[in-house]
This record gives C-alpha cells, structure tokens and sequence, in this order.
DNA sequence: CTGTTAGCGCCTTCAT
DNA sequence: ATGAAGGCGCTAACAG
C-alpha cells in the first residue's frame, strides 16, 4: 500500500493525498477528510524514508544516555518519549554507558542522518564532542546538565546541594561528611552540589574536615564503602550528605549494619526524591524529573516547528524531609 | 556528502561504492578498503531512508515498553540496546503506559514500515492485538513475558514463587501472606507467581488463609497499603510473600511504622533481586534481568539474518537469602 | 484547490 | 570485478 494506491482509493491525486496526509494547507476538507479515512482503513502510514527522502524531515529524534537501568534516566527518557510521540516524532535510543561506547559514538555518529534533533540526557559535551556533532547538522539540546552552548533544562545543583546542607547546619550538626560521585568520563558531574557544601560550611563558619569528604563513583555499593570509611574514624562525623539518594542508601546500610541508627546516631541526607527515599524515609532535595524530560523533549519540539524556545530552563528543587535525619545527639562542639 | 560523491572521491562507480560499504561480495579487497577509507575520512555513513527505500531493511527494531523508570524495564532495555547496537541496528523505543496508550499503538502501529523487527517487553499480547500487529509483516518477540504464538524469552514464574515459598515454608513460617499484584490491562500478569503460592501451600499441606491474600497494583505504596491490612489483622502473618521487589520494599517500610521488625516479628520476602534488595536487605528470588535482554534481542538478531534461534528459552531463578527472613518466633502452629 | 513532474540517495539487476 | 540504468515512495515545486 503505497500513496499512490490510497490516492487512487480516494479518487485523488498524489500530491493532493501527499499534502492531505501531512496537514499541509490547500486541501478541502472533504477531500482530505476523504483520503485520511482511506488511509486509516488500510493501516496505511505514510513511509517516512520516503518522506525524508523526498526532502521532508525524519521525524525522528535520537535520545542519549549513559544509563537507563538507572532510576533518574528511565523517568527521564519516559517523560521525554511521551511528549515526542504526541508530536508524531519517534524516539533513536542511543546507549553510551561507558567512555568507549562514548568514543564510538562520537567518532562514528551512529545517529547521523537519522534524526532531526539529538537530545543528551545528563551527559557532558566536550569541546572536540561538540565538533563532531556539528556535522550532524541538527538541533541538540542537553537535559539533566548544562551547557553553556546548547540550550539545556536542568536544575541548580548549587541551590540544591545548598538546601541538603543547610537542613543539616540548622538542624546543629557540625562534623558533616560529604560523599562526592565524580564518574569519570562520563555523565555529568555535578560539582555544584560539592561546591555548595563548601560555601554553606563556610558561610556557617564550620571547618571542613579533609577526612570527611570522600570521593567515590556512583553507586550504592560506592555510598556503602565510602560511609564504612566514615564509621571507621574514633570521631565519626554526626551526619552524611551524599550527592545522591543511591549513594545515600548504601550509606545507611552502612550504618545500620555497624549497629547504629539513623537519624539518632547519624543522620543522611541526598539529593534526588528517588522512589524508595520515601520508603526508608530518607530525607533528600526533590528534583523534578519528569518535568526536566518533558521541558526538554518541548525544547526539541518547539526547535524543530522553527519556534525558539528559551535556550535554558532551571527548574526547582525542593527538600523533603523526612525521618532519616535529626538533631546530632552527641553535640560534637560541646566536647570541644 | 552522498553516495555519488564518495564514489567519485574514490574513483570508482555508484554500484562498486554500495557493493563495498555493505560488505556486498563482488568487490576486489583493494578497491572496498579505499571506499572505506574515503567514506570514513568524510564522516558518511550510508543513509538509511535510501537504502531502505531502494529495496534494502530498516536497520531498526522497536522496543516496546510499558515503563521505562522501573527498574526492570530500564535494566532490559538497557542490555537489548546494547546488543542491537553490536548489531548495527537502531532502537526506537515506544511506550505503552497504560490502555489508552495501548490502543492507540496497536490501532495505529506508529512502528509500521520503520522497523524490521518489534520486541514486546513485559507486554501481554492478546489475539486481536496479535491481528494488528500481523500486518507490520515483521518478526515479533517477547521479551519478559510468555507467548504461544511469539519467540519469546523469560523465567518460571511458577519456578521463581516456588522458591520464595518453599523458602518461608522451610523457615518453619505457616502463616504466609501474599501481596499479588495485578496491573489491569497493563504489563504481563505474573500468575504462575499466585499459583506457585497455592501450590507450595498445598504441598505443605498448610491452608491459606484467604485474608492473607491481598491483590494489588504493582508499586511500593501498593505494597506498604496491603500490609497495613495484614498488620491490622489480630493474627497477622508471620511471613509476606511478595510478587516483586518493590512491593516488598513497601511492605518493609509498613512494618517498621508499625514498630514491628523484620525479619524478627515478620519475615519478608520478594521477586526480582532489584539493586536496592540488597540495600534493604532483602531476601528474594534474582532473576536475570540483562540476561534475558540479551537473550531476546540476540533472537531478534538471528531472525533478521535469516537463521531461526530457539523459539523460547527460560532463564534461570535463584533463590537469594538475606536478612529480611528468619525462623518465626512465635510460632503461631503452637497456639493452636 | 488540485493534478503533474522532477528528483531525493541508494540498491539491484543488467551489461561489460 | 566493475559501471550504467531503473525505480523504491514520497514531497516540493509547478501548472492549471
């Protein structure tokens, strides 16, 4: 079934049918009334290789990520997919989980010619990156990280870092511990929560202790070992701000384990409102995700219809407390 | 940069330069090695929509998906993209969320004529739908969930809840609850999950209490609600049977509001081993998530090269003891 | 408002 | 082993 064919059915010409079926101007609407049902009762779909072909668009946007099997970027992309799919474009899903896939990807644009705009979901675009994708030749924008050349929709990882630090000096604890994820090489680092924990300390005229400010990759199993760290100095700190809510949980299975208890004998707070904070009521800096999605998956949209949309979006975080942090019981200052 | 161009760069004609890039016989080694050369000195890649549209594949296989910010689903798709992406063929990912979403994919098959192949992710197919999606004329495979008609790759059900019940069983626990979860018209319905229940009961000759099954949507509050019910019994279960990981997590948070501990008041267990069970301390049953990812793409894989791999395969389930399960201590057989 | 005509970039016979 | 020619299904000018 071609468009040929459904021209014919409807008694049309080909590019009557052509423009009917692409809501282009200058079609009655009882013809084109007329061959969208024709088409419609045949399952036909106009064959977007030849659409493109022919000089139109693709249609298609290609969505990259480092990861999916994690929380913040399957939301993403879900919110992302469903805002694309109501504008009739289809999703290219690229994976580049780690720093070969990376090269690979920049160096063989795999996406080249197949897509309309690129969307790069929490991930860094170097300078020799951004060279390369030039030659795509399409629109890209960057969700979850910012870009001073792209537009980009993310949130204020100062501000957000800020509010879990912030609960934490107002709550009277001093001896914080901060549990920095830097993943090489890959996705986006967000040194402003690191640089946040510094300013509040600061600006609280606590001094940092050195010790207490370990650096490890992403990862549950990371949080767990960097709090064992932690735990093992004679003068622990009284609570633990880690850059993430899954980093945060393996800290309080660290805890737990080691006997102690959260928030009495240490209190944790993350950054994220991942789904089960609230089940082992971790206090943490919400940040909305599917909103980041769906602003930037509009961004692409809006880019592709010729509009210009802003070219940055920063969305708002919230704290969100909830039982897994306290008042230090052991007043670390008094013993001073 | 087309064809043509890469052709003449290389000094030969149109048909040797497509013959070379697709690694099409008929070439001399020298001559395909210089098409080579030039074509990846300009960046070119070969564009799909022509090749496609000059009798050739699409290069590009659907992923469907009810979710994508679960865990399991995010994890599967994960270990398919990067199979498909070995392969050299492109995922474009559409999601069913909920019926209405399902309707419209399947009324209107947004995949028609843009893929070669649709692989279905913890989607229930049923005959009508299976009507519609005969006439993309494409391979079709399960992935996650079982199907008469399609290839498809998945666990025992029956298997993984036997084991999850004979665990409590073995425990010494008879008064075992299970929370079902049943997402309507939604996702594939665990039910050899149930069924496993009844028949490991049986077997062991406990009856089952018919309060002590609770049915409810899949999610974490869904569980922490059943298992209120359950605790709001004067003789609540002594073990939770749970469908899948997060519901368990849910039911865990219910129990420690409550004042209870697990696993020394009630013991909990789930299905999946999702990356936080561990966290939580979760017993469970793994199954191999990325496994079967691998295993239905690698069969899409092999269906578009003309060979035919097996028609179903069944992954293994493990049986993975933490510290969410332990001996019943009031053993609640006595009081009889 | 509608029918007709050129390609779009490539693969696939056919010759050579 | 290679070059030439036709056509895949469609859209974007054109005419009418």
């Amino acid at each position: 079934m071609t468009l040929a064919d459904v021209a014919r059915l409807a008694g049309v010409g080909l590019g009557t049918a052509s423009r009917a079926l692409n809501d282009a101007p200058g079609v009655s609407d009882a013809t084109r009334r007329r061959v969208l049902e024709v088409a419609a009762h045949h399952s036909y779909v106009v064959s977007p290789d030849a659409s493109r072909l022919a000089g139109g668009a693709t249609r298609r946007v290609a969505v990259v990520v480092p990861h999916l099997s994690r929380w913040f970027f399957g939301a993403m992309v879900e919110s992302m997919q469903g805002v694309f799919f109501e504008a009739g474009l289809d999703v290219l899903l690229y994976q580049v989980k780690d720093g070969e896939a990376r090269h690979t990807f920049f160096a063989e644009l795999p996406a080249l010619r197949k897509v309309d705009a690129l969307v790069a979901v929490g991930l860094d675009i170097d300078d020799l990156e951004r060279k390369r994708l030039e030659i795509m030749g399409v629109h890209v924008v960057s969700a979850g990280g910012q870009h001073a050349v792209y537009p980009h929709v993310c949130i204020d990882d100062l501000e957000a870092g800020r509010l879990a630090v912030d609960h934490l000096l107002a709550l009277g604890h001093r001896a914080i511990a901060m549990i920095e994820t830097d993943d090489p090489d890959q996705a986006v680092h967000p040194h402003g929560r690191s640089k946040a924990f510094y300013a509040a300390m600061t600006r609280h005229r606590v001094e940092v202790d050195p010790r207490f400010v370990i650096k490890t990759s992403w990862g549950a199993e990371q949080g767990a070992d960097a709090s064992g760290t932690l735990l093992g100095y004679t003068d622990p700190p009284t609570a633990i701000y880690a850059h993430s809510d899954e980093v945060a949980f393996g800290a309080i299975r660290t805890i737990r384990r080691a006997g102690l208890r959260v928030p009495e004998d240490i209190s944790v707070v993350g950054i994220d409102d991942h789904p089960v904070a609230s089940l082992v009521d971790l206090t943490t800096v919400r940040q909305p995700v599917a909103g980041q999605g769906e602003a930037a998956a509009r961004m692409v949209v809006d880019l592709l219809r010729g509009e210009d949309p802003p070219r940055a979006v920063t969305m708002p975080t919230t704290l969100i407390v909830r039982r897994s942090t306290a008042r230090p019981r052991r007043r670390r200052d008094l013993s001073r």
